[in-house]
DNA sequence: TCTAAGTTCGGAAACGCTTCCGAAAACCAA
DNA sequence: TTGGTTTTCGGAAGCGTTTCCGAACTTAGA
């Protein structure tokens, strides 16, 4: 077998097997213009038999693509990052495309990443999942100069795949307005590594128009702000258990936190959804487990299809799409109508 | 100022600039040998002006590193493995290589993964995430030619890093025994798209061994078999339930078992840790966040030293050695002495 | 001052691929 | 059959580096 000095097969072998020109062996497995069905065959029946890979390095050095696609991620280790990154995964992946994964985790992350560009020269496509691009941040990807898509967090800039956030509030906080609260209080996420989040103004102002929309003011005591997290829904519940009129219902901003909120009011004595309702955003399999009323919003679907936009805009097919994502309620044991004596 | 048609500054500008040839430019900015500190100097702050990055595709066609590390993982979007990523990606991107990310969740993709050897020819090494490599997979890995190490799964073949499996059960039953009980049951986990699993063997003889040490024989009736996930762990617990002598604690393989399984008794009216007490393995955000006893393993360091045994390797500085890292229990509110009624 | 050894640097050949350009071959209608 | 199209394919020029090899130049020892 005739190898090339790498140890690797080439093309030159796969093409010298096949009896064509290296010329058209790369046409033929590039799928380009020009080549007749026979050869083609003939070729691709070589590259497999020689088990052969392009090298991406020449491949790209030669003008043509990379092969790569980069996924910007603030926590991979999050389930929320996680089962988008798996949603895109998996689509890439059957298109033939590698995954180069690039973590922006705190501040100081971000501020390398887009300072330095490592993505630079290295991928097709980019899908910057679930935060926002600021604007100065556009312009150093604009660099890039590949296509990008947006994940899980509505952007103006570019494509992108979500859920409308403003509605999942609203489906959140009518819920617990159906059941019948009145004092209904709301543990507002931010992370304090991502500046910005664009999540958690619409699921605030859902919050507040609702009330506003039932007639209901939100008292400035019913609202808690805390870094993401369960820990900090805990935190959180304490302090709104410890006001004077305590809610009879808690519209947490994620299932972490509200499942953090829980604990804590299970801990003060307090039965839930008996004495205290709390409903999550999510349905993060923690949900399930702790009979947690909450928001669906399907995560996975919307790595797919980001990655699917992406695979459009790259191949330059049609104009790339934005889509937004149905959310829905799902129904557990954590939420009920108040208790008799707490409504008023 | 003369670039190249790519529109990137190239070398040859750098050379140029500096007034230099070429080959001499290379040198110096490698820091390879046979150049005068004066000439040096010089190329750099040609490089420097011209805001110079090498291209990645040309320095390695040209005999360098391709400058990325292949993670192989089963499911990102699960906390293990999500946080074992992360914690290797920090350590990888701090060296300044990239991540190149390959989901081997089922079988089938499994199968196609060893096949295919999609990272051929795109990675220095590979980290294999938390499952076995096979035989012949590993003959098959053989094939990429680069270091390879396994993070969370203890492997014959690869230097690796993870926990003591058996110390892990261990620990997690002792501690049910020291609280005095003695009808101890066991959900024990399989992924069914992972066979041979290496975590379960260990984690089951521990269970066994324990209560053998301890003079209790462990009843068939007190050990279920079930797929990874806390939807099952309910499942399994409804099962131990219907038993004519239910168990007084539950030793969970994970802590998404046992958070399925509190759920299930919590339904059945059983108070936790009252009547039934549980302990689940991983120290997963849920078990902090459920009041859950567990015992903890530190994902993200095993992930961080899987990563930098990699750079060793890659390096080829000194032999590879493998870790193995303590465990430890974290008793929260989910495991308490058995009920005096309950004992026997 | 002359030779031998050591330094510093430039020329040029890879590395493995894509693509432009032109030639050969195949096809069609007249 | 012939002339003109349309396909199909090979030659060859890059893409931006690294590195081998040898030339030129510097230094040191005699």
């Amino acid at each position: 077998m005739s190898h090339s000095p790498s140890g690797q097969t080439t093309l030159v072998d796969v093409a010298r097997r096949a009896g064509v020109s290296l010329a058209t062996a790369s046409r033929a497995i590039n799928d380009s213009y020009g080549v007749s069905t026979k050869t083609r065959g003939r070729v691709l029946a070589a590259a497999e038999e020689l088990a052969y890979v392009v090298s991406p390095e020449a491949s790209r050095l030669a003008g043509g693509r990379t092969g790569r696609v980069g996924l910007v991620v603030p926590h991979i280790d999050r389930w929320f990052f996680g089962t988008l990154v798996a949603g895109a995964e998996g689509v890439l992946g059957d298109a033939g495309l590698d995954v180069l994964l690039f973590r922006v985790g705190d501040a100081d992350d971000r501020r390398d990443f887009f300072h330095r560009l490592p993505a630079r020269r290295k991928i097709d496509g980019l899908i910057v999942v679930g935060f926002p691009v600021l604007e100065a941040e556009r312009e150093r990807l604009d660099l890039l100069g590949v296509s990008i898509v947006s994940a899980g967090g509505q952007q103006e800039a570019y494509p992108y795949a979500c859920v409308d956030d403003y509605e999942v509030g609203t489906i959140a906080v009518t819920h617990l307005l159906n059941l019948g609260h009145r004092r209904i209080a709301m543990i507002e996420a931010i992370d304090p590594d991502q500046p910005g989040w664009p999540t958690l103004a619409p699921r605030s102002a859902a919050y507040h128009d609702a009330l506003d929309r039932a007639g209901i003011r939100s008292g400035p005591g019913l609202v808690c702000t805390v870094p993401w997290g369960g820990e900090a829904g805990a935190d959180a519940m304490a302090q709104l258990l410890s006001r004077a009129e305590p809610p009879t219902a808690v519209y947490a901003h994620s299932d972490e936190i509200a499942v953090g909120a829980i604990r804590t009011a299970r801990r003060a004595g307090l039965d839930v959804p008996g004495d205290i309702s709390v409903v999550g955003i999510d349905d993060h399999p923690i949900a399930a487990l702790t009979d947690l009323t909450t928001v669906a919003q399907p995560v996975r679907a919307i790595g797919e299809r980001a990655a699917a936009t992406l695979l459009e805009m790259i191949d330059g097919q049609h104009l790339p799409s934005s889509t937004t994502f149905p959310a829905k309620l799902v129904v557990r044991r954590s939420t009920a109508p108040p208790a008799v004596g707490a409504r008023d």
